[in-house]
DNA sequence: TTTTGGCACTCGATTAGCAAGAGTGCTAAA
DNA sequence: TTTAGCACTCTTGCTAATCGAGTGCCAAAA
């Protein structure tokens, strides 16, 4: 890795100089034009020295000999690490995403949704967020239905207006009125836990129950169990898919189809974004550093966002490698905590 | 609007000749080449006539001067209309189609995107079902839940073990046992009702209750008018749409992206599809038919499916206006047949 | 030692020109 | 009514020529 202490002073400004112009206007940057644009009264020549040096450390290349200089992956994550200035939000702008995420939202569903179409909104690129985990999500009523066979179909709803419902199998057929004392035992010793507290409950209540001589009990959290445990994340919000058919860099039919494919298979997504959990503030991808071929000239920035100080899940912002991280960045960071804020006061 | 009479049967052969050729290897085709496709022992000079006549009915018309020949809407609307022999599908292939749909299905949200999936792996294009109309289907529980103000949470369960949920508005607070009560109610008198009988119980409900002293009834009937009120369908399940990338009649960006732009709005393809709603059988839309300029480039082959002898969805096909109708058509009019009886059986 | 001007060189992009090929429309003859 | 023939049009693919941007390197200047 590079680190901006190998190289001078000088070398990293023309870097900066270079990575911003040509995220600004797209083409290769000659050295001629970086003499004109970065105020360092350099010649040509000069700068063009500079330049070779830059790419035999692979933060540059050329895309043929008579052509200006782009940023290779190395030379975006050196610019993006330590070069940028990022461009704060102004309170009138940020107060404007605070009401438009609030508006009309009547559940937290909605708010996710309204969250996606923002970031693509602002930024003319795709905007994705992950559903929130359940787990942090308190548990607010079940209930349990029979269905054919030894099936219970169960319904449950939890902060944020949102209702679950699953199909369990279970061992034995229950009747309509075990399943509502089930249901009525369960609403009483779990309703208002958050679901991973629920789930450390039944672990203990499992164990102790087995000295107990109450077989509804056992029954009831039994089919708790079935219920909430833990599922990997399948699903999250993407909106402005088609901004990305607009850049060029990216409208090559081959790739386009590779990324959409992406989208709809949804997995590789998901992975990439559950990467993101852990980080604390944002985090970025460029270009082939996802991992996946289908985003190879894309570049993802990405926040988690929390409630009560628990990441429950991932936003982000995908675009051409090309984007101006400047402003992406503080962006996505800011609605990363506006979403938490909006899910909080839901 | 151009009858199959007004032409005489070697024109009407050879648009047929003409439209097929084209269909199959996407080159306008020439005079020389149809005199040697089609069985006529035509010299090409008098296909070129032939075609000349065509051309002034607006059936087909050439791109250029020295290009061959391509069909119009028109030529396409009359080729599927009145000539176009369909190829009926094996016996074989329909049970492997009816096994998949039914395979590891195990409610009917998972039929329905099994069906699109289905649509458009055998096709190659993109596959499309409209969500069936809630009306048909039959209520199996119903529950409420109190939210915070005078709003509640309505759950309630229908055939085909899907949950449906919606928040309601009430004019007063309703205590949780009230709640209850109302349910219960409701469940006694209601369930195993189809939704439009409901709503039809419902009006003559209101209207004898207001002789009634029980007000429970009355808040109940209330709450079941506010749930089931018709509201307009709203959502599909669409898959394969990057199939259409790979089509070159497709692959202008311009074009593409408002194409894709429609999938995402949802509401032209909705209103589209329920146009076919009525029909019976198949119906295709040609190119600009659609009357959406998205889909100028595009046509649309549908069939409505339904269960008890009601329509209660439609299915279809996305495609360039260059497919292969032959097959297209067949395969989508078993496919709602199939998907209906798979519903059914659910 | 660093910077710079000069210069030859490379390569992509654009343009023009040319020949080949496909297909047409029209006419006159069969 | 059909067909052969022919002139004409337009696309396609190829080649050559030109232009211009940008480089790398060297030797002189600072």
């Amino acid at each position: 890795m590079i680190k901006p202490t190998d190289l001078n002073d000088r070398s990293l400004y023309l870097l900066k100089s270079l990575v911003e112009r040509y995220i600004h206007d797209g083409q290769p940057v000659g050295s001629r034009a970086l003499s004109k644009d970065a105020q360092l009264n350099l010649s040509p020549a000069s700068i063009r020295n500079v330049m070779a040096d830059l790419e035999d450390m692979g933060l540059i290349h050329s895309p043929h000999t008579s052509a200006g200089r782009v940023p290779t992956v190395s030379g975006y994550r050196l610019f993006v690490d330590s070069l940028l200035t990022v461009q704060p939000i102004m309170s009138s702008e940020l107060q404007q995403l605070q009401k438009s995420l609030l508006q009309d939202q009547d559940n937290s569903a909605a708010v996710l949704a309204k969250a996606s179409r923002l970031l693509s909104d602002v930024t003319k690129m795709a905007g994705v967020v992950t559903l929130p985990r359940r787990e942090s999500i308190s548990l607010q009523h079940i209930e349990f239905l029979p269905m054919a066979n030894n099936r219970v179909l169960v319904i449950f709803v939890t902060d944020g207006e949102e209702v679950h419902n699953k199909i369990i199998h279970t061992e034995k057929i229950f009747s309509p009125s075990e399943l509502q004392q089930a249901a009525n035992f369960l609403n009483a010793r779990y309703s208002g836990q958050s679901l991973s507290r629920i789930r450390d409950f039944i672990v203990k209540d499992m164990e102790s129950d087995k000295d107990q001589v109450n077989q509804g009990m056992i029954d009831a959290v039994n089919m708790a169990q079935l219920t909430f445990t833990e599922q990997p994340r399948e699903d999250y919000v993407l909106s402005g898919q088609t901004n990305l058919m607009e850049f060029s860099e990216l409208s090559d039919m081959e790739r386009l189809k590779q990324l959409f494919d992406a989208f709809s298979q949804k997995r590789s997504v998901i992975h990439l974004l559950d990467q993101c959990m852990q980080a604390d503030g944002v985090q970025i991808f460029i270009g082939e550093e996802s991992g996946y071929s289908a985003f190879d000239r894309c570049s993802l920035v990405t926040a988690p966002y929390s409630v009560n100080n628990e990441v429950i899940g991932v936003l982000g912002v995908i675009g051409p490698t090309r984007m101006a991280y400047e402003k992406v960045i503080p962006f996505v960071d800011v609605t990363a905590k506006l979403l938490g804020a909006a899910l909080n006061s839901k």
